[in-house]
Formats: structure tokens, C-alpha cells, sequence
RNA sequence: GGGCGAUUAGCUCAGUCGGUUAGAGCGCCGCUCUGAUAAGGCGGAGGUCCGUGGUUCGAAUCCACGAUCGCCCA
């Protein structure tokens, strides 16, 4: 017999699954099918945020991929037309810091060495490496991107984008060249942007040195200034002390000056006003090594003196810290700057020399014991920030580097940020804090493999600055033969023509922050004034061969900007989604996305951070092998964005369990389908399912309408967890209720049951699928495809449900009938009467919703005979309404409430009772019933059922017939029969009276051909 | 140092507009069902709702202060 539905095994194999329906996909091109069939569509715009390709896939990045999918994918089934494009990140410290550890070099030098050419094809070699595993995971996790059409932020088409925003930055006469201290990675050899600091882990606990150091007064006989710092490496760049000029100083008997507030407890000989302390001049620690030497150390003031940590005196540096070269231009002090881009000691430091910052530290400390400057040392605990790539802890040194201006464009910011519609709120109101505060935008790195920054300062004191391909050619003076990508070294080798003066001038050494590549993708891969469209335009320079992705015109720039939605991870605020948004509102004054999904951080399931080092750290691969893509992605959609994700095996067990439910309810549909030869109909998904719907079938389509709102609710909102919360709560129903309650109809084989079960079941299954792909279609395609003449082949290819509002009216009723049973259990379960004893009796009491389904609830709780009334019992419990009481006693309430909880009321005809003085009517209590004699009772909210607990001797032989056809079943089981196999049972004589009254229900319970009489225990054989 | 958020059962978290006995999942223990069975159902133990004070008839919920943790900024 040909049998409608695939039998499914007990247990689904996740990974298995998903690799053949992978394979179906790829066979039927139904990703293409999809695409062709909502080409035309309304346009849903999104734009992926570029990955950076120098790692395979992690469960990090999966978590990002699953929710970009997840939406592409609702965003499909509801018809709109998308663009689907990939984009790799492909340059800067990421890309260049792991191929110059893969390579074993180890400073800026040995790359320089090494040969800048060979660097770069190397770096290039990487990303197309990286780029393909990236592919191949992001495939198996089940994302549909347009693979092969992906843009590389390394294409010279992505470069001359940046160059042209660049151009127009320098004509707003926003760039210039800074002369500032900033944070410096001495491994690196590069400054490093506000942004790139606010990355996580940048700042790090960390034990530094913490000296007492005592400076020489040169007017005061035998007195000093005492100053703290954690620094040791910036003592010899000391050029002066700064006090707060309102403060109390005070001299000790040593000669020591600190601030009073410091050391309350003194004792001080001497006190003076921090003012008075000012212009005194002092000698520093290292004069004698040269540079101090020519430099008059002396007192400043300063507001900002902090009088919470060290001795009040601060120690200035303006060579070495930030605050410290701006207090320097106020005051006109010389900078000392005694390391190098590496962080090592200049030659004019004597034996300081060669020694970075850190080797200098203990020799700095032990020379200012010995020659009397040390008060005293020990260590200091504080965050301190770190390179975020190489994990070094960074310096302060005193750059030249090329900065946006962004004042004059922070209102426009702010106002394009109001408009974007965030999600979660709070990642707004971050960006917005972020746009109110941040400082010009440092976009110069002494690196190789990056942007290369079109400038060309001219000695005439003209800055040029090029904002095309074009223009390079058009101004060269020489080296476009060897031009192979708008790359260092070879760009560097293209001299220009001064516009000014004429005269020959080079590019700058500096490359571009990575950002900027980024930022401007809304702009380069959609073909932002762009006059003609040219086919694989983009796959130019570093990305030629890489991808077919076309440079479009400026209609399409225009169709498809901005993007609709955007999602990546809340770090992106002042990264991605920063950039994304100056570029933008400098270019074209609008925000470049419409709606933002951020999401918290990702943890192990113990909650602690994944290291590699840690063992903790889970490979995706593994997780592919292990829990399947989409047990993963499930896990990654119940989460609430804005909470930290704690990921692991852990949580994919649950949710294999729960995704179980679902499982077995299709395999329950297709065993008793097979066997009663159920033949769903397609159009009937549409226009409901057919027959005599019974109250429970109505229900269960009534549940799948509130389903697909609830669902497609939370899609509209971005929000996953909805979804999945939504989806739970209805596979539970669907199971627990539906299923269960209509067991006896499937396996007598009726339509109707079938049709309803076919109907919640698909449906659930439609609007799940963008969160479980896999399994979706692959119950799709043995429930509707393989069952139904001309189903859609793949559920992406369905569309999505309209199933009109549900019956809320009739959703309460039956979740009024589901408390009445759960009570009804309750009940049974105080009462020690399990449910294979028949009782006589129950008696509901505050559930008129629920009177039409008296024999369900019968049923469900195996009594004879189901009543609706009052529950006469030996106590009334009356409890007050408090929102309706609480407003009318006031005061008065506490001492009602006693009352009626001592039981000091009188009843009053009409449902009224007078307590304590007061008439309280009858929808201002509550009213239950507790406990009699005979009777067990449950209540919950004014809602009362009684159970009537006397057993007489046709519910004890009843008992005893339940009990036989569980034990006969039982034997059914262990034998291995299957669900049609019919049998032939031996009871032995005592259960003769059983045979005679209940023969022929036992003999239909346990699929009997006969009953035949003998042996001491009961007996069954197949037929 | 400044800002934001959090603190509820052993663990992870819900808790609507302030309302009656504060919930779920997992884990634990017991029971139960047996035609979904490597499942399902029910019950139990387990709570100083971070602390203190205030507002209110009534506070996990609102306010103030404090503690701890996290994140961001410096």
C-alpha cells in the first residue's frame, strides 16, 4: 500500500536532516525560485554589515547571520523583492596583524622588510581564504545570501568611494591635521581611534607601579614636592606639577609638600593655599639625562586637581599624556617626548635608550631610590586601556594625525539619529550619548594593508586631496604603469602635480581607518552617483575575480536607500552604525537606515566569557555536528536582544526536546494518517479545513489564527523571542490538548480530526520556518508537498498564512475548560485517586464559560457526570475584590479584610454579605469553597471544583477494567506489536465478571479478535 | 570620578496600570499516564522579591538613600 506520508523516525537527526535538505535546496534552486518569484515585489532594503574576513565562522557571528536570515526570510514569504548581498571587511589591524604573526614578524620594521608588496598579496590571500570558510558556514547554517556577488571592502571601487567622501570632507574644510596626544599601541606603531577604544576588552584591570616621587623645590631650602604616578615611564617627560589653587597644602617636618585633604591626620608645619604654591620651580628627576635639563619645571594650577587619589600634586607630562598636553597649550609648556612609534627611550635619554616603557619602568624606579627622589612604590590595581588587537597596553604619545572635524555636523547627527527607530530603545539613546560626545574623528593609521588616504600636503603649504581614480590619473606624474590596486606600496610610487604650485608631491605615508571602508558601503555597493551601471563593476583591484556584484546606477541607489533595517551587535553603535551615519548625513543629510537591531553580548551557558584559552569556546562546526543549525538558530532567536546570550550545548539539549513536541506531533499525524489512509487538501489551507468541525476543531483553528497574529506581531517587531515564546505556548496546546483530547478520533480514522490537525499543524509550521528552516521544510515537504497534487515545493515558496483575526471569546472558553481540569487534577491529587479509577461526581462552581463542555471535562478527568452550580460545602471562603474595595474603604479596608479572613461575615440574600458594618455587594467579593466530607476540592480565583471521592462497586470494577486494558496494552508494547496487529487475549477465571460486563470495551481498547478463558495471569498472541 | 542598567526559587529568567496565595523552564523528589514512550501530565520541596526609609487602603512594582554586579564614558 502506497502510504501518503514518510514515515519519520523516533527522533529527529538534526545535522542529518539539514544536510539533505541543503542538498535539495541547492538541487531545486529554490532560493532562485524564491528570488524569481518576488522580483517585482515591494523592495525590503537591508544592508549586511561587513564581516571582517580573517576568521572561519563563529557561534558569535552566527548569532548576527541567524537574525539577518531570519527576517530576509519572514520579509520573503511576505513578497518583498531584496537585494541579499554579502559584504567582507578585508583590510586593516584585523587582516594585517595576523598575517604579520602567520609570517612570525614582530614589528613595523621587519614588515618594511619584509616587502610591502608581497605583505599585501599575502593580507589579499587571507581574506579570499577566510572569505570561503566564512561562505561555506554561513550556507550551512542555513543564511540565503547571494553568495559569489559579495562585496569586498579592498576593491578599488569601495577605496575611491572613501576617497570621494574624503574629497568632500576636506571641500566642507572639515579635515585637518592635528597636532594632539593621543593613545598610541607602541606594537602596532599606530595611533588609535576614540572609537576603536570603546571596543570591548579595551580596558582591562591591570597591577601597575605606583610611585611616590619627590621633586626638589630650587627657591626653598630643603623642601620638595611630593607627586604620585603609575607611570614610571613619564617621570622623565615631567615638565611641571600642577596644585589646585583653592586647596590646603601643607609642609611635613621633612619638607615634603602634600594637600591637607590627603592627609588629613598631618602633621603639617607649614600650610599655604594652593595658589601661593604656584610659579614655584622645581628640579626634575632626570634633568641630568639631557632633555630636562633645558626645561624650567615649575607649579601650575589646575581646577581639576583630583584630591581622592594621590597627594594633590599631579605630575604634568605633555609629551605623555593627554589632559597633560592640553594643560601644556594652556600654559605654554615645552613637550618632552622621550619614546619612539615603537615605545622605546630616544637616544637622547642616555641609559634609558633602546628600553621600551615597560623594561624602563623597574630601572626608572630603582634609580629614583638611589638617588633620593622615591617616597615610596608598591603596585596599583586599575582599568587601563589596551590595543584591542594585540592586546598591548597602550601609551600617550604626541601625533600628527588627520582628523575629521565633526562639530559643525553633530546637530545634523543627532537629528538623522531621531529618526532611526531603534531596538532595543536603549542602544538609541547610546548612540545618541555617543553623537553628543565624541571628539573628531582620528582616521589616520601608520599602517600598510588598509585604505590608503589620498592626501598630498604640498610643501607650498596646499593640501590636495584626490577624490577619484580618475583624478589620479589625470594628475599623475609618473608610476600608473605599476598601479596594480589603490594600494600601498604601489600608490605610493604615483607622485601628483600641486594644484597650487605645480610642483610634484607625494602621498601621505598614512592609511585609512578601517570605518571608513565600511561606513561607506550604503554607498559604494549601491551605486550612489554612479551615471551608468556597469556590469561586475565592483569586483575592481583587490576584489577583481572575487565576485560578479555589478556598480548600479544611481536610480538604483536611489530605489534601495536607505536601507529599511539594519541589525549587528551593540559594539557597532560607535563602529559600523556610527560611520555608517556620519558618511551618510555628510553625503546626502539622511540616516542611512531606517530600523536597527542590536543584540547584547554572547557568553558561555555558565555565563562567563568564550576563550579559546578557556576551553569554553564552542567551534561552529562542531556546533553544526553536535545541535544542528536549527537548534542553534533557535537558541539564538529566544533570546531578548537586550540581554547577554548564554550559549552551549546545555540549552540545545532543552531545545531539542522542545523542538521534540513538534516532532512527535507531525509523527503522530503521519502514523495514524498512514494507517487511515488521510488524504490532506491543499486549499483547504487556505480556505479552512472541512467537515463538521466539532467546539475542540474550532478551537484548534481559532489557536492556529491566534498563532500566525501572535507570530507575525513579533516578526513586525523584530522580535524573535515573541516568535519563538508565541510558537512554544501553540505546539504545546496542539499537543497537549488537541492531540491528546481527540486521540480516540484519529485511530477511528475521522476526516475532520485529521483535517484540523493537518491545518494547525502546516500552518505552525509556515510561520516558524524562517526561524527553523530546515526542519520546516523538511516537515513541509512530507506533510503538503509529497501529500497534496501541485503543493508549493518548498515552504519558502508558500507565501505566508491569512488567516483573519482569531475567536478571542472561544479561546477563553476553552482556557476556562483547561483551568477547570487542572483543578479537576489537583483535586485527584489530594484526594490519592489516580485517573484510572472512574469517580461519580464533579461539581464546577465560577465557570460559566466553560458549561458547554461538560463531557470533555468528564472525560478528561474520568467521572461519570459533570455539574455546574454551587459547590455545597462545609466552608465559604469569602475574599475581598480589591481594586473595586480598595478605592471605596479606603482606611477601612485592613480591618475588613480581617474579618472576612476569620470568617466574621453574614451572607445576604443576592449574593451580598455584611461584614464588619459594611454591605458588600456581590461582584466586591470573592467567593470559594473548601473542603467536606466525601468531597475533594481545588480552587483558583473564584473558580471551585469538587470532586465526589465515594467509590462504589461499578466504579471499582470499572477500575479494574481500566486497569486490564492498561496491562494488556502494556504486553502490546513489550511484545513489539504494531498499532494494527489484532490479538487474541487469555484472562484467567477471576476476571470473568470483567469479561462478562466490559467484554467487548476491553476487546476494542486492546484491538482483540476474542476472549478466551484460562491460565493463572493474563495472556495475549498475535493473530 | 561621571552616566546607564540590573538585583525575584539551587540555576536561567517572566512578572501588564500598584491589587488577592509572586510565576515559568531547567535541576531535585514523589506520583501518574501508557495507541507521542530516549516522550507526555500532575504534585512537592525550594522565596528576607538586595537593604533601609518614604508615598499609598495596599508596593516585587512608584520615590529617596545605600549596597553589590554589569555595561558605557573618563
Amino acid at each position: 500500500m502506497n502510504e501518503v506520508f514518510s514515515r519519520l523516525p523516533a527522533v529527529p537527526d538534526h545535522p542529518a536532516l539539514e544536510e539533505q535538505v541543503l542538498e535539495v535546496w541547492e538541487r531545486e534552486e529554490t532560493f532562485e525560485r524564491l528570488r524569481e518569484r518576488n522580483r517585482g515585489g515591494p523592495k525590503w532594503s537591508f544592508v549586511d554589515g561587513p564581516v571582517t574576513a580573517n576568521k572561519p565562522l563563529a557561534v558569535h557571528t552566527a548569532w548576527g547571520r541567524t537574525l539577518k536570515d531570519v527576517f530576509q526570510r519572514y520579509k520573503a514569504l511576505r513578497g518583498f523583492d531584496q537585494r541579499y548581498q554579502n559584504g567582507f571587511d578585508c583590510q586593516g589591524l584585523w587582516i594585517e596583524v595576523g598575517v604579520e604573526r602567520e609570517l612570525g614578524l614582530n614589528s613595523k620594521r621587519e614588515i618594511e622588510e619584509f616587502g610591502l608588496a608581497e605583505f599585501a598579496r599575502r593580507c589579499r590571500e587571507v581574506v579570499v581564504g577566510y572569505a570561503e570558510d566564512l561562505t561555506r558556514g554561513s550556507k550551512r547554517l542555513g543564511q540565503w545570501m547571494d553568495w559569489g556577488n559579495d562585496y569586498f571592502t579592498f576593491s578599488d571601487t569601495n577605496i575611491e568611494y572613501v576617497w570621494r567622501f574624503l574629497h568632500l570632507v576636506h571641500e566642507r574644510g572639515w579635515l585637518y591635521l592635528g597636532h594632539r596626544s593621543t593613545e598610541w599601541c607602541p606594537r602596532c606603531g599606530t595611533s588609535l581611534s576614540q572609537h576603536e577604544l570603546s571596543q570591548a576588552g579595551v580596558y582591562q584591570d591591570r597591577a601597575d607601579p605606583s610611585l611616590f616621587v619627590r621633586f626638589p623645590l630650587l627657591d626653598r631650602d630643603r623642601e620638595s614636592l611630593v607627586i604620585w604616578t603609575t607611570t614610571p615611564w613619564t617621570v622623565p617627560a615631567n615638565v611641571a606639577a600642577a596644585v589646585r589653587p583653592e586647596a590646603e597644602y601643607g609642609r611635613r617636618g621633612n619638607g615634603e609638600w602634600v594637600a591637607v585633604a590627603r592627609y588629613p591626620d598631618g602633621p603639617f608645619v607649614e600650610r599655604k593655599r594652593g595658589g601661593e604654591l604656584v610659579g614655584w620651580r622645581y628640579q626634575g628627576a632626570f634633568d641630568e639625562l639631557g632633555p630636562g635639563a633645558a626645561v624650567e619645571h615649575r607649579v601650575i594650577p589646575w581646577d581639576e586637581v583630583s584630591l581622592e587619589e594621590g597627594t594633590g600634586i599631579v605630575h604634568i607630562a605633555p609629551g605623555a599624556g593627554q589632559e597633560d598636553f592640553e594643560l601644556g597649550r594652556v600654559h605654554d609648556l615645552p613637550v618632552l617626548m622621550p619614546v619612539d612609534e615603537a615605545g622605546r627611550f630616544s637616544a637622547d635619554y642616555g641609559w634609558l635608550h633602546g628600553l621600551s616603557t615597560t623594561e624602563a619602568a623597574d630601572q626608572i624606579v630603582g634609580w629614583l631610590g638611589e638617588h633620593g627622589y622615591l617616597v615610596s612604590s608598591g603596585l596599583y590595581e586599575h582599568r587601563y586601556p589596551h590595543c584591542w588587537r594585540c592586546d598591548t597596553p597602550l601609551i600617550w604619545r604626541i601625533t600628527d594625525d588627520w582628523l575629521i572635524a565633526v562639530d559643525e555636523l553633530r546637530p545634523q547627527l543627532l537629528s538623522a539619529n531621531a529618526e532611526v527607530e531603534w531596538m532595543p530603545a536603549y542602544m538609541g539613546k547610546r548612540m545618541d550619548d555617543w553623537l553628543r560626545n565624541m571628539g573628531d574623528w582620528n582616521i589616520s593609521r601608520r599602517r600598510y594593508y588598509g585604505l590608503p588616504l589620498p592626501f598630498y600636503p604640498c610643501s607650498c603649504g596646499h593640501l590636495n586631496v584626490i577624490g577619484s581614480r580618475s583624478e589620479l590619473e589625470r594628475r599623475a606624474l609618473d608610476g600608473l604603469e605599476q598601479l596594480e590596486e589603490l594600494r600601498r606600496p604601489w600608490i605610493d610610487a604615483v607622485p601628483i602635480r600641486c594644484d597650487a604650485c605645480g610642483e610634484a608631491v607625494s602621498r601621505v605615508a598614512e592609511v585609512g581607518d578601517v570605518w571608513l571602508d565600511a561606513g561607506i558601503v550604503p554607498f559604494s555597493t549601491l551605486g550612489w552617483q554612479n551615471e551608468e551601471w556597469i556590469p561586475e563593476g565592483y569586483g575592481t583591484g583587490a576584489a577583481r575575480g572575487l565576485t560578479t556584484a555589478d556598480l548600479p546606477d544611481h536610480a538604483y541607489w536611489e530605489t534601495w536607500f536607505p536601507a529599511d533595517w539594519v541589525s549587528e551587535m551593540r559594539e557597532q553603535i560607535r563602529l559600523w552604525f556610527y560611520s555608517q551615519l556620519l558618511m551618510s548625513v555628510a553625503l546626502t543629510g539622511r540616516p542611512p537606515f531606517r530600523k536597527v537591531l542590536g543584540y547584547e553580548k554572547m557568553l558561555d551557558e555558565t555565563g562567563r566569557e568564550m576563550h579559546g584559552s578557556w576551553g569554553n569556546m564552542i567551534d561552529a562546526e562542531d556546533a553544526f555536528a553536535r545541535m544542528g543549525a536549527d537548534v542553534m538558530r533557535w537558541q539564538y532567536c529566544a533570546q531578548p536582544p537586550s540581554q547577554n546570550l548564554l550559549f552551549g550545548f546545555g540549552p540545545a539539549h532543552e531545545i531539542k526536546r522542545r523542538l521534540l513536541t513538534l516532532w512527535n506531533s507531525v509523527r503522530f499525524l503521519v502514523d495514524y494518517g498512514n494507517v487511515e489512509g488521510f488524504r490532506p487538501t491543499l486549499t483547504e489551507l487556505e480556505s479552512g479545513p472541512g467537515g463538521e468541525l466539532r467546539p475542540l476543531d474550532r478551537w484548534l483553528v481559532e489557536r492556529t489564527r491566534q498563532l500566525v497574529s501572535e507570530v507575525t506581531a513579533g516578526y513586525e517587531a523584530y522580535l524573535t523571542v515573541t516568535v519563538v515564546r508565541a510558537y512554544d505556548a501553540f505546539v504545546d496546546d496542539l499537543s497537549n490538548w488537541y492531540i491528546r483530547r481527540s486521540r480516540r478520533r484519529f485511530w477511528e480514522g475521522d476526516e475532520t480530526a485529521f483535517g484540523v490537525l493537518w491545518f494547525g499543524l502546516v500552518q505552525s509550521i509556515r510561520v516558524i520556518a524562517p526561524v527553523v528552516p530546515f526542519l520546516a521544510d523538511h516537515l513541509w515537504r512530507n506533510l503538503v508537498r509529497g501529500a497534496c497534487e501541485g503543493a508549493p515545493g518548498s515552504v519558502f515558496l508558500a507565501g505566508w498564512p491569512e488567516l483573519g483575526d482569531p475567536d478571542d471569546a472561544l479561546l477563553a472558553e476553552v482556557a476556562e475548560v483547561r483551568r477547570v481540569v487542572e483543578l479537576g487534577r489537583q483535586a485527584r491529587s489530594s484526594s490519592g485517586l489516580k485517573l484510572r479509577q472512574p469517580l461519580r461526581r464533579l461539581v464546577v462552581q465560577g465557570a460559566s464559560a466553560a458549561r458547554g463542555h461538560a463531557a470533555e471535562i468528564a472525560d478528561e478527568l474520568r467521572v461519570k457526570q459533570v455539574e455546574f452550580g454551587e459547590v455545597d460545602a462545609a466552608e465559604l471562603r469569602v475574599k475581598p475584590n480589591l481594586p473595586l474595595l480598595g478605592p471605596r474603604l479606603g482606611r477601612e479596608l485592613g480591618a475588613v479584610r480581617a474579618a472576612l479572613a476569620e470568617g466574621r461575615f453574614e451572607e445576604l440574600p443576592g449574593g451580598a454579605f455584611r461584614v464588619d458594618g459594611h454591605v458588600l455587594e456581590r461582584d466586591e467579593v470573592l467567593v470559594e469553597q473548601a473542603g467536606r466530607e466525601g468531597w475533594a476540592l481545588a480552587a483558583d480565583d473564584g473558580l471551585t471544583v469538587a470532586l465526589e471521592t465515594g467509590l462504589d462497586d461499578e466504579l471499582l470494577l470499572e477500575g479494574r477494567v481500566l486497569d486490564l486494558i492498561h496491562r494488556l496494552n502494556t504486553m502490546r508494547k513489550d511484545a513489539g506489536l504494531e498499532l494494527t496487529d489484532r490479538i487474541v487475549v487469555t484472562l484467567p477465571d477471576s476476571e470473568s465478571e470483567l469479561v462478562a460486563r466490559h467484554g467487548d470495551r476491553i476487546s476494542a481498547e486492546v484491538l482483540a479478535v476474542r476472549i478466551e478463558s484460562g491460565g493463572a495471569e493474563p495472556a495475549i498472541a498475535r493473530t
